[in-house]
DNA sequence: CTGTTAGCGCTTTCAA
DNA sequence: TTGAAAGCGCTAACAG
């Protein structure tokens, strides 16, 4: 491994001083046309074609260890590898990238353990914040974070008792979204499939759903709502639905898109025609709604705003050193194919 | 911002040096039972004590600087939000999290420039190790890393003129299994769905279709590649379709999962009943492959065993800095759902 | 078993 | 406009 070069090697090749080079290394970037230190055009020519030469790299480690800022952020997600998580990951990459930083990604598998484990390796990496999408237990590890007054700022779940701001849908609102859609058309024997996981996510689409159907006059015990356990979602919902169509159900609202998915398979292969002998309203994005004719409308967050506010709260908590200012972010949700 | 707790402020509040601490901490994990510094068990016991205390954190950026070794690896992508480069992400940071090592993740979106850029933008971050996915465009960056002597393994595609390990799926058996389905019930006019990007896993995938027609012994003039441009895949796909059904294909196979979607969704729309009136073999994963009765049989590739693999010629290459070894590992497809 | 010490590569103050 | 020099926190010889 040949010796990387290092301003020292830029600066001995080039006859100046180790500091000269350092000037001239930051300065680079010309900062709105203004150049904190002065340095004569032909030294400065000179050192850059030196190091163009040399095919210098900055050693990042080193300048972190000195300026004490690593300009990287870890992102604790539920799950990568699902499209929801997969699109605000992207997003998020994009977005710090342009902002200079670069993202950390985990996931926790809804694992209060291994989300404990991946943020502290994140410390360990020397993460200067953090975007958090918390699951069931996850509070200590979150606290954590905030001891070690870390910029910390959650996403998607607000249910933590962690004073941080938090970037969240207003998930009730959706559903009520997602009723309505059913409701409009003139349907009453809606349900609705959710997990068994308790997290504010899930827990206010439910109570959106509860809210919307008592609004529309259904009896508090014909209000159905299947629990499904995160770990079997494919098979538990499979079992589930056939009681569903046996009962005579007419729309099924949907708290997250694997849930959807599942029962449309399930549905579809019954020979349930879809939007005909039973109406749904999907929630996030799969291309298994857009398969059928009608489309099936479904409940679209808009992840670049929540990415967008997540990390600008983040970024202003970690520039500014601002206190923790402990805001709820509440987006909207929107109807996709509102037919 | 409370200074950071490091091995100095222990050595004061412990009573030790600074070196003693140094010891302690590294130990930590007791690898196989044999403590390279031997320190004794009370001293020892105490300066964990208050470092737990002190909540105590080791500067990564120190480290790395002092260690020349940042546990960092940069993975390159294709789109991080497409579920094939999503479980692939998953994998990776699985498996690297149990080696020790954490990941960085970036998405090329196939363009050639924005390789360039978080490549760069890694190199910037002290990454140790890159596994990337090249793109048409590529072989530039490609080069610089290797100049840099930075460990480089490649995935998922092989024609890049870089002497690196490879790590690959054996595409063209992978699609003469799928054309082997369609065959296998007596169907010959089979056609394909591609790409027009010109990478190996795309052109692999064309020579086997066209290698197995022509066993089948299909005049080479009635061999069909549709190849679509990656930035419209649905539009064009879309406008595509219904030739092809006019021309009475039989069966079709497909390139990558988003061609597969986006003509199952045509088709769909257009009331052609799948596995029926037209035989398909997917590529990959989608929700979608598994909506329909018979399911969609589809070529999975082994994502476990290229991540492994992957990582596992990488770390080869970091930890023994061993000579370049030039290998292409090719590993094979599996058939999912035949029938 | 424990302490001293010399840097890793870089930023930045202070002085020239 | 330039240079000298002091560390950032940690590791690892080397010396006791």
């Amino acid at each position: 491994m040949p010796k990387n070069v290092t301003i020292k090697d830029i600066a001995a090749e080039a006859g100046v001083s180790i500091a000269l080079v350092s000037f001239v290394m930051n300065n680079r970037i010309g900062e709105d046309g203004k150049q904190k230190y002065r340095v004569n055009q032909t030294t400065r020519d000179r050192i850059l074609e030196v190091a163009r030469r040399l095919n210098y790299q900055p050693n990042a480690a080193a300048r972190i260890l000195r300026s004490g800022k690593s300009r990287v952020i870890g992102a604790v997600l539920s799950d990568i590898s699902n499209v929801f998580y997969g699109e605000i990951a992207k997003q998020l990459e994009e977005k710090a990238f342009r902002k200079g930083y670069t993202m950390l990604f985990g996931s926790t598998d809804e694992c209060a353990e291994k989300l404990d484990r991946v943020v502290r390796s994140f410390i360990d990496k020397g993460v200067e914040g953090f975007i958090v999408v918390p699951c069931e237990g996850s509070e200590g590890t979150l606290r954590h974070i905030r001891n070690l007054n870390i910029p910390l700022v959650i996403m998607d779940r607000k249910d933590v008792d962690v004073a941080v701001p938090k970037v969240v849908l207003d998930n009730r609102a959706a559903i009520k979204k997602a009723v309505e859609i059913l409701a409009g058309k003139g349907l009453r024997k809606i349900e609705m499939l959710s997990y068994t996981m308790r997290v504010s996510s899930i827990s206010d689409r439910e109570a959106g759903f509860r809210d919307r159907m008592l609004e529309l006059g259904v009896c508090p015990d014909d209000i159905r709502i299947h629990r499904i356990p995160f770990e079997e979602v494919s098979d538990a919902t499979e079992q589930m639905v056939p009681g569903l169509i046996a009962r005579g159900v007419e729309g099924l609202v949907f708290a997250t898109n694997s849930l959807a998915i599942a029962a449309i398979k399930k549905l579809f292969s019954m020979g349930i025609r879809m939007q005909q002998d039973i109406h749904l309203v999907g929630f996030d994005n799969s291309d298994v709604y857009d398969m059928f004719e009608p489309q099936i409308p479904h409940i679209r967050q808009p992840i670049e705003r929540i990415c967008g506010e997540a990390l600008a709260r983040l970024c202003n908590l970690m520039e500014n050193e601002e206190k923790t200012a402990d805001q709820l972010i509440t987006l909207d949700a929107e109807v996709v194919n509102m037919q």
